[in-house]
RNA sequence: GGUCUCGUGGCCGAGUGGCUAGGCAGCGGUCUGCAAAACCGCGUACAGCGGUUCGAAUCCGCUCGAGACCUCCA
């Protein structure tokens, strides 16, 4: 098992702390408004790596913070961060707006069948670990109180350890770069950041702390929380590729003062959807919510997409590559998708010819682990899945038959691969099967019944009929078989 | 301006120093009452210019183009 590591930019051999667990560290979504298409990311290439190593056996603790505290905006309102704003303009309590965007957020991600993390802890449930390594940063002399705000100082940081080592960045060139802010003359230098944020009187989320009414500096969450649930040292910290620097690199920084090691062994970084060619965001108002795209109700949809489009769409992308959003390429991902769950449906239903030639199916599964190995390469993983639709389908027509050690793989391969490691499932799930398979049995009977008159005006008549219901006929071999479109 | 990444056929997207990625779309055929689905066959792509090499789309250099980060961001 390869994976690429953000630190060392190269593919490295993962091995875990502890054999046969893995800890796993994801940064989650800040919930002042509903997900889009960019969380899906995230969320989906995680879930990937998640359910891979339970595949593998492996006993995963994963954790995926909600933030619901500090992300300071700089521009509009100063010093006030996102969820207040958000609930000082709707006139509620910052938790109803954390409340409510934090259950839409589990509704989409239920949709896309993103299994929930171990634990999803709250950076508002964790302010007292969060001040405790505050003072543990501050005694070990790496920040500094200046008028009830505790900075970090980056200057002091570097002189023994490399701040810059995830990102690349050097300190000299910080300085010349960074932009003029305010409140910078409370600085020694403009690029140490802030561990606790003094809160001004009108600013309504704040707690106590040893430095006055406050709330964590922006980065502590996560050092605090990944800390706390998975040791001062962990395998994997996962987040968007925008999260490489500062918060990253900062997180690196705290943790490593706090507790006198690096806190990560692998970091791993998803890339960003674009459209149009450019980084899709929230805060660059090109971002289209996951409810808009599940509906098509947004001006560049051409029609609304499921939440399993959405997935395979992002999972024929390496989760290090950009992924351009296009009507075009969502619907050839619908369509392959479709593909891939029919082949799963005929597999079940084929019947195993004794004494037929093997097909080597361990080559196209070994194909599939050996993909997925080489830093989860959902990708190359599902072209080899396609090979064997290509011998599904194959024997579904009669130009192939599969002996029954071969089918029997096969049903594996796909049960395995599509379910549980890449997470897809069929998505007429809710329907009452029992009721519309009787319903269709009748129908396609009536059909069939017209058809061998060859009162073919009746039978296109119930074809048409049903097709406004996205039920569409397929006339087989061995009759008529129905998909919901 | 600094740091970094990328540029693959109509579209999306893997991969790699010599051996067909794959999907979608398209064309021809088989099947079908007609379709749909499926199957068979078809497309000589790797930004440009140099260099290294027996051989490069794959390595190196330059040029052009795009993007990310440097400020909250998935």
């Amino acid at each position: 098992m390869h994976i690429f590591n953000s630190l060392s930019r190269k593919k490295e051999v993962f091995l875990p702390i502890h054999p046969n667990h893995v800890g796993m560290y994801v940064c989650g979504p800040t919930v002042y408004g509903d997900a889009h298409l960019g969380h899906a990311r995230p969320a989906i290439t995680f879930d990937l790596v998640f359910r891979y190593f339970r595949h593998l056996g492996y006993k995963v603790r994963y954790v995926r913070n909600i933030t619901d505290v500090g992300h300071l905006e700089n521009d509009a309102d100063e010093g006030e961060d996102k969820i207040a704003r958000k609930a000082r303009l709707e006139q509620l309590e910052p938790m109803e707006v954390v409340q409510y965007y934090t259950v839409r957020y589990h509704k989409n991600m239920d949709q896309l069948n993103v299994l929930r993390p171990s634990i999803e802890p709250h950076a508002s449930g964790h302010i007292i670990e969060q001040i405790e390594m505050i003072k543990k940063i501050l005694a070990a002399g790496y920040a500094y109180e200046s008028d009830g705000s505790v900075y970090f100082d980056v200057e002091k940081y570097n002189q023994t350890h490399p701040y810059g080592i995830l990102s690349g960045r050097k300190i000299d060139e910080l300085i010349s770069n960074t932009r003029e802010l305010s409140g910078q003359n409370e600085k020694r230098n403009s690029f140490d950041f802030a561990i606790w944020k003094k809160a001004d009187p009108t600013h309504i989320m704040r707690w106590p702390s040893p430095w006055g009414d406050g709330f964590p500096g922006w980065h502590m969450e996560c050092s605090a929380m990944g800390c706390k649930y998975l040791g001062e040292q962990f395998d994997i910290h996962g987040g968007g590729m925008d999260l490489l620097f500062p918060h990253h690199e900062s997180e690196i920084a705290q943790s490593t003062v706090a507790n006198g090691k690096p806190p990560v062994r692998y970091w791993m970084h998803n890339n960003m959807i674009t459209l149009n060619g450019q980084k899709m965001g929230k805060s660059l108002g090109n971002a289209m919510s996951l409810d808009d795209i599940f509906t098509g109700n947004h001006p560049l949809l051409a029609q609304a997409y499921s939440p399993m489009t959405i997935r395979f769409f992002i999972l024929q992308a390496h989760y290090r590559s950009t992924l351009d959003f296009s009507n075009e390429a969502l619907q050839a991902a619908e369509k392959g998708l479709k593909k891939l769950l029919f082949a799963d449906e005929t597999v079940k239903k084929l019947k195993p010819a004794t004494g037929a030639a093997s097909q080597n199916i361990e080559a196209i599964a070994k194909a599939c682990y050996d993909a997925m190995n080489d830093d989860f390469s959902s990708p190359m993983a599902i072209a080899s899945l396609f090979e064997a639709v290509k011998l599904i389908n194959a024997a579904n027509d009669g130009h192939l038959k599969l002996n029954p050690n071969d089918l029997e793989l096969l049903k594996q391969l796909m049960d395995v691969f599509l379910f549980d490691i890449l997470g897809l499932r069929a998505e007429d799930a809710g329907t009452d099967h029992h009721l519309v398979e009787g319903l269709m049995e009748t129908i396609i009977g009536l059909r069939q019944e017209a058809r061998a008159r060859k009162d073919f005006a009746t039978s296109d008549l119930i074809r048409d009929g049903l097709a406004k219901l996205n039920i569409v006929l397929k006339d087989g071999k061995e009759g008529t078989s129905w998909e919901m479109k």
